[in-house]
DNA sequence: GCCCCGAAAGTTACCGGTAACGTGACCATC
DNA sequence: GATGGTCACGTTACCGGTAACTTTCGGGGC
C-alpha cells in the first residue's frame, strides 16, 4: 500500500520510506500492473480510445503522433482504431473499446450512429470529437470548420478571376469533411453569382491516382473550366499530374487548388495553392484537453485550431 | 460462470442455456469486461502492442492499418508506439506496455537495445519483428531483406548504364533500415566494379523537403552525376522536383531511382523507378503469424515478404 | 504523566472474469 | 440396485492495485 501511495505520488508517507521504496523498486525492477489499476476503483485507468477515418493518411498520422505523444506524456495510453469513414465501424470499434473501460475517448469523425452516442452515454467518460467542429459536441471539440475553409478557398479562387470552376473529390457519401468543405466551396462561389460547372466524386479513396483520373473525367465531360477544386492536395497533385500529361499548365491555362497542405505541395514547380492544416497543434491540444477534464480542471468545450490558407502560385 | 463459457466460446454447457445466455445478453446490454479478462489467469490478455518508426509515413500506416484491421477480427486490440528511429525510446515504451501485460508484440525495427530484449525475455510472450528480416530474430521475424533492395537496384542503376551515382538519405546515424539498403546499394555497385561517387544523408526526416536540398547540396559538391539513389519515394519525388527546377530531366540527363512504392511514383510524367513493398500483405501476415503462435499453432520464425523492383522509366 | 492529535503505515475488501474444483443429475453397465 | 462415468452447471479462490478504514507511533500541551 504504501509502494503503491509513493509511486502514484499520493501522500502519507516519509521522505525516508519514499527513498526506500524507490530503492527497491529500482533493485527488484518492479514494474506497476497498469491493468490492475484500470480494473480496480473507477477512475483509475489511463488507457484512452481513438478512433481516426484511416491510419494512412499522413495528415491523420500526423494528428495520432501528437496526440500519442502528448498523452504518453501524461501518463496516457492510447488504443487505436480506424473506421474508413463508416460510423458503424466506429460503433463496433466503440463497443470493443468501451470493454476495456478507458478513461476518455476521441473520435476524429462528426458523424455517429445513435448506437456510438448512446454507448458514449453510458460509458460517462470524457470524449474528445477532434478534426471537424460541430456546433453540438457530445462533450470536448477541437478543430476547425471544414465549410469555412471551402469558403475561404472559393473566394481565393473568384478573386483571382476564375470564372468555370470544377470540383474533384472522393470517397462519394462516405464523406463528411470533404463535403463540408465542398459546400463551402460551392456557398463561397454562390456570392460572386458563379456555380460548379463541373463535380466528379470518386468512390475511392482520396490518393495521386484518383485525382489524376478524376480531373481526366471531368475534363472529359466539360473541357472548358478554368479551375480546379480538389478533395485535398494528393488529388491536385494527381490532377496537376494529367493536366501536364495533356499540356496545360497551372496556372496559365488551369487553376488548381487543394486542401491539407502536404509538404509536397510546396516544392512543386509551382507552389500549390491550398489550406494548410497545423495538426500537430490540432493532436497536441487535444490530448491536453482531453487530460484537464480528466484532471477536473475548466476546460473550453469548443477549440478552434486556426488553419491558414496558403496563396501558392496555382490559382 | 456458465456466461463466461458461452461468450468465449468454451465447452460446458447445453444448447439451450447457450441461448438463453445470448437473450439475456442482449436484452440487458452486458459488455464482458476485457480488463478483468486480461487482468486474471495469465494467457487471458487480448491486448497487443504495435511500436513502429513513426504514424505519419503512408508506408508504416499502411501496415499498421493492415495489423490493427487483422487482429481486431482475430479478437485482438492494440496498443500503438512510436519511437522516431530511436531504440532507446522502444524501450521506454516497451516498458509502459509490459505494465499492460500484453498478449504479444510487434516490432518495426531491427536495433534494440539490451533492456529492450532483456524486458522482451522477462515477459516471455510471442514477438513479432516486421519490416526488417533480421539473421536472429527474438522470436518471430517478418519482413524483407532491405539490403536486398538497395542491392537490387544498384544492379537495374548499373544495367542501364549508369556510372557516375550518387545516394540522398535521411535520419542521419538513427536510420537502420535505409542505411541497410544503402549497404545493399554500394556492394551491387561494387559487382561491376563502381563506388558511389557522392552522397549526402541528411539529419532530417525522410520527406520532399529533404529530397530537395539534399539533391541542391549533393548536386552544388559534385555535378557531374548520372543517376541518384534516394532513401525513398518522397525524397526521390523531391529531388526530381529540384532537378527539374535546374533543368535537368529524368532519365535523359540523370536517371532516379527511388524506393517504396508510394502511389504518387506512378503518376509522375515518367513513372518512378523504385522498389515496391507489399505493405498490407505484410502487416495481415504478421498479424495472422502472431495469432497462430498465440494459439499455439506451428507458425515459421522467418517470413519473406516479397518486394518487386517497379522499373519505371526514370533511369 | 496523561491526553489528544496528526502523520505514517498496515489491513481489509473490492473490482469481474476465469481456472480449478465440487456437486448433482442422468444414463449405461454389470 | 450399486457402480462408474460423463456432462451441465455451481462454487471458490485468485490476479494486483487502491479506497476506505484501522492501528501505531511520536510529539506537544496541560
Amino acid at each position: 500500500m504504501t509502494v503503491s501511495r509513493v509511486l502514484r505520488g499520493a501522500s502519507g508517507f516519509s521522505e525516508a520510506t519514499r527513498e526506500k521504496v524507490l530503492q527497491e523498486v529500482e533493485r527488484t525492477g518492479y514494474l506497476p500492473n497498469r491493468l490492475a489499476a484500470a480494473f480496480g476503483p473507477a477512475g483509475t485507468s489511463t488507457l484512452i480510445g481513438v478512433c481516426v477515418p484511416r491510419l494512412t493518411s499522413p495528415l491523420f498520422g500526423s494528428v495520432l503522433e501528437a496526440l500519442n505523444l502528448t498523452l504518453a506524456r501524461l501518463g496516457y495510453q492510447t488504443m487505436i482504431g480506424s473506421h474508413n469513414q463508416l460510423p458503424e465501424e466506429e460503433e463496433i470499434w466503440l463497443r470493443t473499446l468501451a470493454s476495456w473501460k478507458p478513461a476518455a475517448v476521441v473520435l476524429a469523425s462528426r458523424v455517429h450512429t445513435p448506437g456510438t452516442v448512446k454507448l458514449l452515454r453510458d460509458m460517462a467518460v470524457p470524449v474528445a470529437e477532434i478534426w471537424d467542429l460541430t456546433t453540438k459536441p457530445i462533450d470536448l471539440a477541437i478543430g476547425f470548420s471544414h465549410y469555412d475553409n471551402g469558403q475561404e478557398m472559393a473566394r481565393c479562387v473568384t478573386s483571382a478571376g476564375r470564372r468555370k470552376i470544377g470540383y474533384v473529390g472522393a470517397l462519394g457519401s462516405r464523406n463528411t469533411s470533404g463535403r463540408l468543405r465542398y459546400h463551402g466551396f460551392v456557398a463561397g462561389l454562390a456570392e460572386t453569382g458563379l456555380t460548379l460547372m463541373a463535380e466528379e466524386i470518386l468512390q475511392d479513396q482520396p490518393g495521386f491516382y484518383a485525382g489524376y483520373y478524376g480531373t481526366e473525367t471531368m475534363l472529359a465531360r466539360r473541357g472548358d473550366l478554368d479551375a480546379i477544386y480538389f478533395h485535398d492536395d494528393e488529388m491536385a497533385i494527381g490532377g496537376l499530374a494529367y493536366l501536364a500529361r495533356i499540356g496545360l499548365k497551372a496556372p496559365q491555362d488551369i487553376g488548381v487548388a487543394g486542401w491539407g497542405g502536404m509538404e509536397a505541395a510546396s516544392i512543386l514547380p509551382r507552389r500549390l495553392t491550398t489550406t494548410a492544416i497545423p495538426t500537430t497543434r490540432l493532436g497536441k491540444t487535444a490530448a491536453e484537453a482531453l487530460v484537464s477534464r480528466l484532471r477536473g480542471d475548466p476546460v473550453d468545450e469548443v477549440t478552434i485550431i486556426q488553419t491558414r490558407l496558403v496563396p501558392g502560385s496555382t490559382i
